[in-house]
DNA sequence: TTTATATATGTTGGATACAACAGGGCTGCC
DNA sequence: GGCAGCCCTGTTGTATCCAACATATATAAA
Protein backbone atom coordinates (compact mmCIF):
# COMPACT_ATOMS: atom_id res chain seq x y z
CA UNK A 1 0.00 0.00 0.00
CA UNK A 2 1.73 3.57 -1.03
CA UNK A 3 2.33 5.29 2.13
CA UNK A 4 0.47 8.50 1.38
CA UNK A 5 -2.47 5.77 1.51
CA UNK A 6 -1.72 4.45 4.88
CA UNK A 7 -1.45 8.07 6.22
CA UNK A 8 -5.15 8.55 5.30
CA UNK A 9 -5.81 6.28 8.68
CA UNK A 10 -8.23 7.60 10.63
CA UNK A 11 -10.67 6.10 13.80
CA UNK A 12 -14.25 6.23 11.79
CA UNK A 13 -15.82 8.74 14.22
CA UNK A 14 -18.85 7.67 15.63
CA UNK A 15 -22.06 9.03 14.40
CA UNK A 16 -21.12 9.67 10.83
CA UNK A 17 -21.45 7.07 7.89
CA UNK A 18 -17.65 5.41 7.41
CA UNK A 19 -18.74 6.58 3.65
CA UNK A 20 -19.01 9.97 4.83
CA UNK A 21 -15.83 10.37 6.79
CA UNK A 22 -13.72 7.95 4.14
CA UNK A 23 -15.39 10.85 1.44
CA UNK A 24 -14.28 13.75 3.11
CA UNK A 25 -10.66 12.42 4.11
CA UNK A 26 -9.83 11.02 1.06
CA UNK A 27 -10.90 14.68 -0.53
CA UNK A 28 -9.29 16.64 1.94
CA UNK A 29 -6.09 14.71 0.64
CA UNK A 30 -6.18 15.41 -2.32
CA UNK A 31 -6.90 19.13 -1.60
CA UNK A 32 -3.91 19.65 0.72
CA UNK A 33 -1.56 17.30 -1.95
CA UNK A 34 -1.06 14.42 0.28
CA UNK A 35 -3.07 12.59 -2.55
CA UNK A 36 -1.02 14.24 -5.41
CA UNK A 37 -2.60 13.80 -8.70
CA UNK A 38 -2.32 10.64 -10.39
CA UNK A 39 -2.06 9.19 -7.42
CA UNK A 40 -3.56 5.48 -7.17
CA UNK A 41 -6.44 4.56 -5.33
CA UNK A 42 -7.31 1.37 -4.95
CA UNK A 43 -10.60 0.48 -3.36
CA UNK A 44 -8.61 -2.38 -1.67
CA UNK A 45 -6.21 -0.22 0.33
CA UNK A 46 -8.39 2.16 1.43
CA UNK A 47 -10.64 -0.14 3.14
CA UNK A 48 -7.51 -1.36 4.64
CA UNK A 49 -6.68 2.19 5.87
CA UNK A 50 -9.80 3.53 7.55
CA UNK A 51 -10.14 -0.33 8.29
CA UNK A 52 -13.90 -1.08 7.37
CA UNK A 53 -14.62 -3.21 4.03
CA UNK A 54 -15.18 -2.01 0.31
CA UNK A 55 -18.70 -1.28 0.30
CA UNK A 56 -18.10 2.38 1.90
CA UNK A 57 -14.90 2.86 0.37
CA UNK A 58 -17.11 2.46 -3.28
CA UNK A 59 -19.64 4.90 -2.30
CA UNK A 60 -16.81 7.38 -0.85
CA UNK A 61 -15.53 6.62 -4.65
CA UNK A 62 -18.52 7.29 -6.55
CA UNK A 63 -19.04 10.94 -4.94
CA UNK A 64 -15.19 11.72 -5.11
CA UNK A 65 -16.07 10.55 -9.26
CA UNK A 66 -19.41 12.98 -9.73
CA UNK A 67 -17.31 15.79 -8.43
CA UNK A 68 -14.37 14.79 -11.16
CA UNK A 69 -12.22 14.50 -8.21
CA UNK A 70 -11.35 10.93 -9.31
CA UNK A 71 -11.17 9.05 -12.31
CA UNK A 72 -12.27 5.49 -12.85
CA UNK A 73 -11.15 2.70 -14.96
CA UNK A 74 -13.20 -0.08 -14.46
CA UNK A 75 -9.89 -2.42 -14.88
CA UNK A 76 -7.16 -0.37 -13.89
CA UNK A 77 -9.01 1.62 -10.88
CA UNK A 78 -8.77 4.84 -10.05
CA UNK A 79 -6.45 7.69 -9.94
CA UNK A 80 -6.85 11.16 -8.53
CA UNK A 81 -7.57 12.96 -11.92
CA UNK A 82 -4.65 15.69 -13.24
CA UNK A 83 -5.65 18.48 -14.20
CA UNK A 84 -4.66 19.94 -17.44
CA UNK A 85 -3.69 23.31 -17.17
CA UNK A 86 -6.46 24.35 -19.30
CA UNK A 87 -8.93 23.16 -16.27
CA UNK A 88 -6.96 24.98 -13.97
CA UNK A 89 -7.18 28.20 -16.08
CA UNK A 90 -10.70 27.70 -16.33
CA UNK A 91 -11.12 27.60 -12.72
CA UNK A 92 -9.65 30.31 -11.43
CA UNK A 93 -11.41 32.18 -14.26
CA UNK A 94 -14.75 31.57 -13.13
CA UNK A 95 -13.96 31.12 -9.55
CA UNK A 96 -12.56 35.18 -10.17
CA UNK A 97 -16.15 35.83 -11.97
CA UNK A 98 -18.22 34.62 -8.79
CA UNK A 99 -16.36 36.27 -6.20
CA UNK A 100 -16.68 39.90 -8.39
CA UNK A 101 -20.51 38.91 -8.72
CA UNK A 102 -19.96 38.30 -4.55
CA UNK A 103 -18.80 41.88 -4.61
CA UNK A 104 -20.86 43.23 -6.90
CA UNK A 105 -24.30 41.76 -5.05
CA UNK A 106 -23.39 43.20 -1.08
CA UNK A 107 -22.59 46.66 -2.82
CA UNK A 108 -23.90 49.26 -0.27
CA UNK A 109 -25.70 46.58 1.79
CA UNK A 110 -22.35 44.82 3.76
CA UNK A 111 -23.84 44.07 7.53
CA UNK A 112 -21.18 45.44 10.06
CA UNK A 113 -20.81 42.29 11.87
CA UNK A 114 -19.29 41.04 8.77
CA UNK A 115 -17.15 44.32 8.65
CA UNK A 116 -15.70 43.36 11.80
CA UNK A 117 -14.26 40.32 11.17
CA UNK A 118 -13.12 41.29 7.09
CA UNK A 119 -11.08 44.02 9.39
CA UNK A 120 -9.56 41.49 11.26
CA UNK A 121 -8.98 39.17 8.18
CA UNK A 122 -7.64 42.06 6.50
CA UNK A 123 -5.72 43.01 9.87
CA UNK A 124 -3.86 39.49 9.57
CA UNK A 125 -3.15 39.48 5.78
CA UNK A 126 -1.00 42.80 6.35
CA UNK A 127 0.96 40.86 8.98
CA UNK A 128 1.58 37.81 6.81
CA UNK A 129 4.69 36.62 5.26
CA UNK A 130 4.30 33.06 4.22
CA UNK A 131 2.93 32.87 0.70
CA UNK A 132 1.00 29.11 1.72
CA UNK A 133 -0.60 31.48 4.69
CA UNK A 134 -1.06 34.65 2.51
CA UNK A 135 -3.16 32.18 0.08
CA UNK A 136 -5.35 30.92 2.81
CA UNK A 137 -5.95 34.79 4.10
CA UNK A 138 -6.52 35.17 0.43
CA UNK A 139 -8.95 32.32 0.34
CA UNK A 140 -10.71 33.45 3.53
CA UNK A 141 -11.80 36.96 2.52
CA UNK A 142 -13.26 36.29 -0.62
CA UNK A 143 -15.19 33.35 1.13
CA UNK A 144 -16.38 35.34 3.80
CA UNK A 145 -17.56 37.83 1.36
CA UNK A 146 -19.22 35.11 -0.98
CA UNK A 147 -21.34 34.06 2.13
CA UNK A 148 -22.15 37.25 3.06
CA UNK A 149 -24.52 37.03 -0.34
CA UNK A 150 -26.70 34.62 1.42
CA UNK A 151 -27.11 32.70 -2.42
CA UNK A 152 -26.50 29.40 -1.51
CA UNK A 153 -26.17 28.23 -4.74
CA UNK A 154 -23.18 30.88 -5.36
CA UNK A 155 -21.46 29.72 -1.62
CA UNK A 156 -21.48 25.93 -3.19
CA UNK A 157 -20.48 26.59 -6.75
CA UNK A 158 -17.74 29.08 -4.62
CA UNK A 159 -16.74 26.20 -2.46
CA UNK A 160 -16.28 23.47 -5.31
CA UNK A 161 -13.69 25.97 -7.58
CA UNK A 162 -11.87 26.94 -4.30
CA UNK A 163 -11.22 23.86 -3.20
CA UNK A 164 -9.51 23.25 -6.48
CA UNK A 165 -7.84 26.48 -6.19
CA UNK A 166 -6.42 25.45 -3.23
CA UNK A 167 -5.39 22.14 -4.95
CA UNK A 168 -3.46 24.06 -7.82
CA UNK A 169 -2.16 25.96 -4.87
CA UNK A 170 -0.74 23.21 -2.95
CA UNK A 171 0.44 21.82 -6.22
CA UNK A 172 2.65 24.48 -7.40
CA UNK A 173 3.47 25.37 -4.24
CA UNK A 174 6.54 27.00 -5.37
CA UNK A 175 4.63 29.80 -7.15
CA UNK A 176 4.03 32.72 -4.63
CA UNK A 177 0.54 33.86 -4.12
CA UNK A 178 0.50 37.66 -5.55
CA UNK A 179 1.57 39.69 -2.29
CA UNK A 180 0.48 43.11 -1.22
CA UNK A 181 -3.15 41.86 -1.62
CA UNK A 182 -4.09 42.91 1.67
CA UNK A 183 -3.93 46.45 1.32
CA UNK A 184 -6.48 46.51 -1.43
CA UNK A 185 -8.77 44.10 0.43
CA UNK A 186 -9.09 46.88 2.52
CA UNK A 187 -9.70 49.19 0.34
CA UNK A 188 -12.46 46.95 -1.55
CA UNK A 189 -14.40 46.56 1.69
CA UNK A 190 -14.45 50.34 1.85
CA UNK A 191 -15.63 50.70 -1.73
CA UNK A 192 -18.50 48.37 -1.29
CA UNK A 193 -19.47 49.71 2.13
CA UNK A 194 -19.92 53.34 0.58
CA UNK A 195 -21.41 51.86 -2.11
CA UNK A 196 -18.80 53.30 -4.61
CA UNK A 197 -19.08 51.16 -7.76
CA UNK A 198 -16.05 52.90 -9.53
CA UNK A 199 -13.09 52.06 -6.97
CA UNK A 200 -14.90 48.97 -6.61
CA UNK A 201 -15.01 48.07 -10.24
CA UNK A 202 -11.20 49.48 -10.39
CA UNK A 203 -9.77 47.16 -7.72
CA UNK A 204 -11.64 44.46 -9.09
CA UNK A 205 -10.04 44.70 -12.72
CA UNK A 206 -6.55 45.66 -10.67
CA UNK A 207 -6.97 41.87 -9.28
CA UNK A 208 -8.41 40.38 -12.35
CA UNK A 209 -5.11 41.44 -13.68
CA UNK A 210 -3.30 39.90 -10.71
CA UNK A 211 -5.30 36.80 -10.86
CA UNK A 212 -4.01 36.79 -14.72
CA UNK A 213 -0.25 37.18 -13.75
CA UNK A 214 -0.91 34.34 -11.25
CA UNK A 215 -2.11 32.00 -13.61
CA UNK A 216 0.45 32.36 -16.03
CA UNK A 217 3.33 31.78 -13.14
CA UNK A 218 1.11 28.20 -12.62
CA UNK A 219 1.18 27.82 -16.10
CA UNK A 220 4.89 28.21 -16.14
CA UNK A 221 5.01 26.15 -12.93
CA UNK A 222 3.13 23.26 -14.79
CA UNK A 223 4.66 23.65 -18.28
CA UNK A 224 8.23 22.70 -16.26
CA UNK A 225 6.99 20.09 -14.14
CA UNK A 226 5.04 18.41 -17.45
CA UNK A 227 5.48 19.30 -20.52
CA UNK A 228 2.27 16.88 -21.36
CA UNK A 229 -0.33 19.42 -21.07
CA UNK A 230 -0.38 22.23 -23.81
CA UNK A 231 -1.73 25.59 -23.28
CA UNK A 232 -4.77 25.91 -25.90
CA UNK A 233 -3.91 27.89 -28.78
CA UNK A 234 -6.66 30.55 -29.46
CA UNK A 235 -7.67 29.32 -32.78
CA UNK A 236 -8.48 26.10 -30.90
CA UNK A 237 -11.51 27.34 -29.36
CA UNK A 238 -12.93 28.11 -32.54
CA UNK A 239 -12.77 24.54 -33.92
CA UNK A 240 -14.15 22.88 -30.76
CA UNK A 241 -17.24 25.33 -30.83
CA UNK A 242 -18.15 24.15 -34.11
CA UNK A 243 -18.48 20.71 -33.27
CA UNK B 1 -43.99 0.61 -5.62
CA UNK B 2 -44.77 3.83 -6.63
CA UNK B 3 -46.10 4.01 -10.46
CA UNK B 4 -43.36 6.78 -11.30
CA UNK B 5 -40.65 4.27 -10.17
CA UNK B 6 -42.44 1.50 -12.17
CA UNK B 7 -41.42 3.95 -15.19
CA UNK B 8 -38.48 3.81 -14.77
CA UNK B 9 -37.56 0.08 -16.11
CA UNK B 10 -35.24 0.21 -18.46
CA UNK B 11 -33.15 -1.91 -19.62
CA UNK B 12 -29.05 -1.98 -18.25
CA UNK B 13 -27.56 -1.01 -21.91
CA UNK B 14 -24.50 -3.12 -21.94
CA UNK B 15 -21.16 -1.74 -21.84
CA UNK B 16 -22.22 1.16 -19.07
CA UNK B 17 -22.29 0.35 -15.21
CA UNK B 18 -25.82 -0.51 -13.64
CA UNK B 19 -25.06 2.47 -11.06
CA UNK B 20 -24.48 4.59 -14.23
CA UNK B 21 -27.46 4.18 -16.20
CA UNK B 22 -29.65 3.99 -12.70
CA UNK B 23 -27.82 7.53 -12.04
CA UNK B 24 -28.50 9.20 -15.41
CA UNK B 25 -32.18 7.66 -15.57
CA UNK B 26 -33.30 8.92 -11.92
CA UNK B 27 -31.62 12.30 -12.63
CA UNK B 28 -33.31 12.92 -15.85
CA UNK B 29 -36.51 11.47 -13.90
CA UNK B 30 -35.92 14.23 -11.43
CA UNK B 31 -35.56 16.98 -14.30
CA UNK B 32 -38.46 16.22 -16.43
CA UNK B 33 -40.74 16.09 -13.21
CA UNK B 34 -41.83 12.17 -13.75
CA UNK B 35 -40.51 12.23 -10.36
CA UNK B 36 -41.54 15.03 -8.72
CA UNK B 37 -39.83 16.92 -5.48
CA UNK B 38 -40.48 15.10 -2.44
CA UNK B 39 -40.88 11.48 -4.21
CA UNK B 40 -39.89 8.79 -2.04
CA UNK B 41 -36.66 6.68 -3.32
CA UNK B 42 -36.53 3.56 -1.79
CA UNK B 43 -33.36 1.52 -2.84
CA UNK B 44 -35.01 -2.10 -2.87
CA UNK B 45 -37.83 -0.13 -5.58
CA UNK B 46 -35.29 0.74 -7.41
CA UNK B 47 -33.37 -2.33 -7.86
CA UNK B 48 -36.65 -4.35 -9.05
CA UNK B 49 -37.22 -1.45 -11.60
CA UNK B 50 -33.83 -2.33 -12.78
CA UNK B 51 -33.80 -5.46 -12.04
CA UNK B 52 -30.68 -5.67 -10.08
CA UNK B 53 -29.61 -5.83 -6.56
CA UNK B 54 -29.39 -2.44 -4.19
CA UNK B 55 -25.42 -2.39 -4.76
CA UNK B 56 -25.33 -0.44 -7.99
CA UNK B 57 -28.59 1.45 -6.41
CA UNK B 58 -27.02 2.77 -3.89
CA UNK B 59 -23.77 3.79 -5.85
CA UNK B 60 -25.95 5.78 -7.62
CA UNK B 61 -27.93 7.26 -4.75
CA UNK B 62 -24.30 8.71 -3.35
CA UNK B 63 -24.11 9.94 -6.79
CA UNK B 64 -27.26 11.79 -6.56
CA UNK B 65 -26.81 12.78 -2.68
CA UNK B 66 -23.20 14.69 -3.69
CA UNK B 67 -25.00 16.56 -6.20
CA UNK B 68 -28.00 17.50 -3.65
CA UNK B 69 -30.77 15.73 -6.08
CA UNK B 70 -32.05 13.96 -3.50
CA UNK B 71 -31.71 13.73 0.46
CA UNK B 72 -31.53 10.76 2.56
CA UNK B 73 -32.20 9.82 5.86
CA UNK B 74 -30.44 6.87 7.51
CA UNK B 75 -33.72 5.42 9.14
CA UNK B 76 -36.63 6.37 6.61
CA UNK B 77 -34.97 6.82 3.19
CA UNK B 78 -34.23 8.90 0.60
CA UNK B 79 -36.80 11.97 -1.14
CA UNK B 80 -36.37 13.80 -4.09
CA UNK B 81 -34.91 16.73 -2.26
CA UNK B 82 -37.71 19.64 -1.94
CA UNK B 83 -36.29 23.05 -3.34
CA UNK B 84 -37.17 26.34 -1.48
CA UNK B 85 -38.24 29.34 -3.25
CA UNK B 86 -35.12 30.94 -2.13
CA UNK B 87 -32.38 27.98 -3.55
CA UNK B 88 -34.66 28.26 -6.51
CA UNK B 89 -34.26 31.65 -7.22
CA UNK B 90 -30.44 31.66 -6.18
CA UNK B 91 -29.71 29.14 -8.71
CA UNK B 92 -31.70 31.10 -11.35
CA UNK B 93 -29.80 34.24 -10.15
CA UNK B 94 -26.46 32.81 -10.28
CA UNK B 95 -27.28 30.74 -13.74
CA UNK B 96 -27.79 34.20 -15.08
CA UNK B 97 -24.73 35.51 -13.88
CA UNK B 98 -22.85 32.63 -15.64
CA UNK B 99 -25.19 33.27 -19.23
CA UNK B 100 -23.70 37.03 -18.96
CA UNK B 101 -20.03 36.27 -18.23
CA UNK B 102 -20.28 33.80 -21.23
CA UNK B 103 -21.66 37.21 -23.18
CA UNK B 104 -18.85 38.73 -22.19
CA UNK B 105 -15.98 36.34 -22.88
CA UNK B 106 -17.45 36.08 -26.08
CA UNK B 107 -17.41 39.77 -27.22
CA UNK B 108 -16.08 40.35 -31.11
CA UNK B 109 -14.89 36.87 -31.25
CA UNK B 110 -17.05 34.50 -31.68
CA UNK B 111 -16.90 32.10 -34.66
CA UNK B 112 -18.85 32.21 -38.05
CA UNK B 113 -19.66 28.15 -37.19
CA UNK B 114 -21.37 29.04 -34.58
CA UNK B 115 -22.95 32.22 -35.80
CA UNK B 116 -25.07 29.60 -38.15
CA UNK B 117 -26.01 27.72 -35.65
CA UNK B 118 -27.27 30.38 -33.42
CA UNK B 119 -29.31 31.57 -36.13
CA UNK B 120 -31.22 28.78 -36.55
CA UNK B 121 -31.58 28.72 -32.75
CA UNK B 122 -33.38 32.14 -32.77
CA UNK B 123 -35.26 31.84 -36.38
CA UNK B 124 -36.78 28.66 -35.07
CA UNK B 125 -37.40 30.64 -31.58
CA UNK B 126 -39.45 33.28 -33.54
CA UNK B 127 -41.94 30.52 -34.42
CA UNK B 128 -42.53 29.31 -31.09
CA UNK B 129 -45.75 29.37 -29.09
CA UNK B 130 -46.16 26.58 -26.45
CA UNK B 131 -43.74 27.64 -23.36
CA UNK B 132 -42.69 24.33 -22.64
CA UNK B 133 -40.73 24.92 -26.61
CA UNK B 134 -39.91 28.17 -25.88
CA UNK B 135 -38.17 27.16 -22.58
CA UNK B 136 -35.80 25.11 -24.48
CA UNK B 137 -35.10 27.15 -26.76
CA UNK B 138 -33.90 29.64 -24.85
CA UNK B 139 -31.66 27.43 -22.60
CA UNK B 140 -30.39 25.60 -25.63
CA UNK B 141 -29.40 29.21 -26.60
CA UNK B 142 -27.73 29.80 -23.79
CA UNK B 143 -26.03 26.32 -23.76
CA UNK B 144 -24.47 27.22 -27.42
CA UNK B 145 -22.81 30.72 -26.01
CA UNK B 146 -21.63 28.67 -22.72
CA UNK B 147 -20.09 26.15 -24.71
CA UNK B 148 -18.45 28.31 -27.40
CA UNK B 149 -16.48 29.89 -24.53
CA UNK B 150 -14.60 26.58 -24.55
CA UNK B 151 -14.55 27.21 -20.71
CA UNK B 152 -14.62 23.55 -19.21
CA UNK B 153 -15.73 24.60 -15.77
CA UNK B 154 -18.21 27.10 -16.67
CA UNK B 155 -19.68 24.54 -19.09
CA UNK B 156 -19.69 22.27 -16.39
CA UNK B 157 -21.22 24.52 -14.10
CA UNK B 158 -24.50 25.85 -16.65
CA UNK B 159 -25.17 22.40 -16.67
CA UNK B 160 -25.54 21.87 -13.32
CA UNK B 161 -28.13 24.99 -13.22
CA UNK B 162 -29.83 24.44 -15.97
CA UNK B 163 -30.72 20.90 -14.38
CA UNK B 164 -31.72 22.89 -12.03
CA UNK B 165 -33.30 25.06 -13.90
CA UNK B 166 -35.47 22.56 -16.05
CA UNK B 167 -36.40 20.89 -13.30
CA UNK B 168 -38.29 23.86 -11.65
CA UNK B 169 -39.95 25.12 -14.95
CA UNK B 170 -40.96 21.48 -14.99
CA UNK B 171 -42.45 21.84 -11.67
CA UNK B 172 -44.03 24.76 -12.09
CA UNK B 173 -44.95 24.61 -16.11
CA UNK B 174 -47.96 26.49 -15.04
CA UNK B 175 -45.63 29.25 -15.69
CA UNK B 176 -45.55 30.79 -18.99
CA UNK B 177 -41.72 31.20 -20.17
CA UNK B 178 -41.19 35.18 -20.73
CA UNK B 179 -42.27 35.31 -24.20
CA UNK B 180 -40.85 37.66 -27.22
CA UNK B 181 -37.30 36.75 -25.92
CA UNK B 182 -35.69 35.46 -29.33
CA UNK B 183 -36.01 38.86 -31.16
CA UNK B 184 -33.69 39.89 -28.40
CA UNK B 185 -31.76 36.66 -28.68
CA UNK B 186 -30.89 37.94 -32.34
CA UNK B 187 -29.93 41.28 -31.63
CA UNK B 188 -27.67 39.65 -28.75
CA UNK B 189 -25.90 37.98 -31.17
CA UNK B 190 -25.24 40.64 -33.50
CA UNK B 191 -23.87 43.13 -30.63
CA UNK B 192 -21.34 40.35 -29.19
CA UNK B 193 -20.51 40.13 -33.27
CA UNK B 194 -20.14 43.41 -33.77
CA UNK B 195 -18.38 43.73 -30.35
CA UNK B 196 -21.17 46.19 -29.74
CA UNK B 197 -20.94 46.29 -25.86
CA UNK B 198 -23.18 49.08 -25.19
CA UNK B 199 -26.00 46.90 -26.99
CA UNK B 200 -25.45 44.10 -25.77
CA UNK B 201 -25.11 45.42 -21.94
CA UNK B 202 -28.77 47.17 -22.45
CA UNK B 203 -29.87 43.66 -23.54
CA UNK B 204 -28.47 41.75 -20.98
CA UNK B 205 -30.10 43.79 -18.66
CA UNK B 206 -33.64 43.76 -20.26
CA UNK B 207 -33.07 40.13 -20.12
CA UNK B 208 -32.35 40.28 -15.95
CA UNK B 209 -35.05 42.42 -15.56
CA UNK B 210 -37.58 39.79 -17.78
CA UNK B 211 -35.59 37.06 -15.65
CA UNK B 212 -36.76 38.86 -12.04
CA UNK B 213 -40.52 38.71 -13.44
CA UNK B 214 -39.97 35.18 -14.31
CA UNK B 215 -38.47 34.36 -10.96
CA UNK B 216 -41.32 36.35 -9.39
CA UNK B 217 -43.90 34.47 -11.22
CA UNK B 218 -42.28 31.06 -10.27
CA UNK B 219 -42.68 32.42 -6.57
CA UNK B 220 -46.59 33.07 -6.96
CA UNK B 221 -46.49 29.30 -8.18
CA UNK B 222 -44.24 28.12 -5.77
CA UNK B 223 -46.60 29.50 -2.30
CA UNK B 224 -49.88 28.93 -4.57
CA UNK B 225 -49.01 25.59 -4.34
CA UNK B 226 -47.04 25.29 -0.93
CA UNK B 227 -47.01 27.56 1.33
CA UNK B 228 -44.67 26.09 3.97
CA UNK B 229 -41.49 27.83 2.38
CA UNK B 230 -41.47 31.56 2.83
CA UNK B 231 -39.10 34.14 0.62
CA UNK B 232 -36.56 35.50 2.89
CA UNK B 233 -36.88 38.48 4.17
CA UNK B 234 -34.14 40.70 3.68
CA UNK B 235 -33.19 41.20 7.28
CA UNK B 236 -32.41 37.66 7.70
CA UNK B 237 -29.69 38.09 4.95
CA UNK B 238 -27.48 40.27 8.25
CA UNK B 239 -28.51 37.92 10.61
CA UNK B 240 -27.15 34.76 9.03
CA UNK B 241 -23.99 36.31 7.76
CA UNK B 242 -23.13 36.82 11.49
CA UNK B 243 -22.79 33.15 11.91
C1' DT C 1 -56.98 7.39 30.45
C1' DT C 2 -52.30 8.15 30.13
C1' DT C 3 -47.66 6.92 30.04
C1' DA C 4 -43.78 4.13 29.74
C1' DT C 5 -41.65 0.21 28.01
C1' DA C 6 -40.88 -3.41 25.01
C1' DT C 7 -41.35 -5.26 20.62
C1' DA C 8 -42.04 -5.43 15.79
C1' DT C 9 -41.06 -3.46 11.35
C1' DG C 10 -39.17 -0.88 7.72
C1' DT C 11 -35.09 1.12 5.91
C1' DT C 12 -30.43 1.96 5.11
C1' DG C 13 -25.30 0.81 6.42
C1' DG C 14 -21.64 -2.53 6.08
C1' DA C 15 -19.32 -7.19 5.23
C1' DT C 16 -18.37 -10.84 2.40
C1' DA C 17 -18.39 -13.86 -1.48
C1' DC C 18 -18.43 -14.37 -6.18
C1' DA C 19 -18.52 -12.77 -11.23
C1' DA C 20 -16.63 -10.34 -14.99
C1' DC C 21 -13.21 -8.30 -17.45
C1' DA C 22 -8.91 -6.48 -18.99
C1' DG C 23 -3.91 -6.72 -19.21
C1' DG C 24 0.37 -8.91 -18.89
C1' DG C 25 3.27 -12.59 -18.97
C1' DC C 26 4.43 -17.15 -20.15
C1' DT C 27 4.72 -20.97 -23.11
C1' DG C 28 4.60 -23.38 -27.23
C1' DC C 29 4.73 -23.40 -32.03
C1' DC C 30 6.35 -21.71 -36.40
C1' DG D 1 13.99 -15.52 -32.42
C1' DG D 2 9.44 -13.90 -33.00
C1' DC D 3 4.62 -14.25 -32.70
C1' DA D 4 0.22 -15.96 -31.27
C1' DG D 5 -2.72 -17.85 -28.04
C1' DC D 6 -3.80 -19.06 -23.46
C1' DC D 7 -3.80 -18.63 -18.69
C1' DC D 8 -3.05 -16.16 -14.55
C1' DT D 9 -3.57 -12.25 -11.77
C1' DG D 10 -5.17 -7.90 -10.34
C1' DT D 11 -9.04 -4.95 -9.98
C1' DT D 12 -13.57 -3.48 -10.02
C1' DG D 13 -18.80 -4.79 -10.50
C1' DT D 14 -22.71 -7.12 -8.43
C1' DA D 15 -25.46 -10.06 -5.28
C1' DT D 16 -26.68 -11.36 -0.87
C1' DC D 17 -26.62 -11.64 3.99
C1' DC D 18 -26.54 -9.58 8.44
C1' DA D 19 -26.33 -5.42 11.62
C1' DA D 20 -27.90 -1.16 13.31
C1' DC D 21 -31.10 2.19 14.07
C1' DA D 22 -35.17 4.80 14.33
C1' DT D 23 -40.04 4.85 14.36
C1' DA D 24 -44.42 3.27 15.23
C1' DT D 25 -47.35 0.30 17.80
C1' DA D 26 -49.21 -2.43 21.17
C1' DT D 27 -49.49 -3.70 25.83
C1' DA D 28 -49.36 -3.32 30.61
C1' DA D 29 -49.19 -0.68 34.72
C1' DA D 30 -50.26 3.46 37.33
Amino acid sequence: MDPQIKALRTRIIEKRQASDTIYHTVREGIATGLLPMGTRLREEDLAEAFDVSRTPVREAMKKLEIECLIETNSSSGSIVRILTVDECLDTLEVLELLREAACNMLMGRIPRSLLMVLEQNTRKGLELTDPAQQYENNAEFHELLVKATGNSVLIKLSEQLSFTERMITNAVLSVHYASNYAERHRMLVKAIVDNDRETAQELLQYNKQKVEEYMCRIVGAFLDASSHHLRKEESTLYERTES
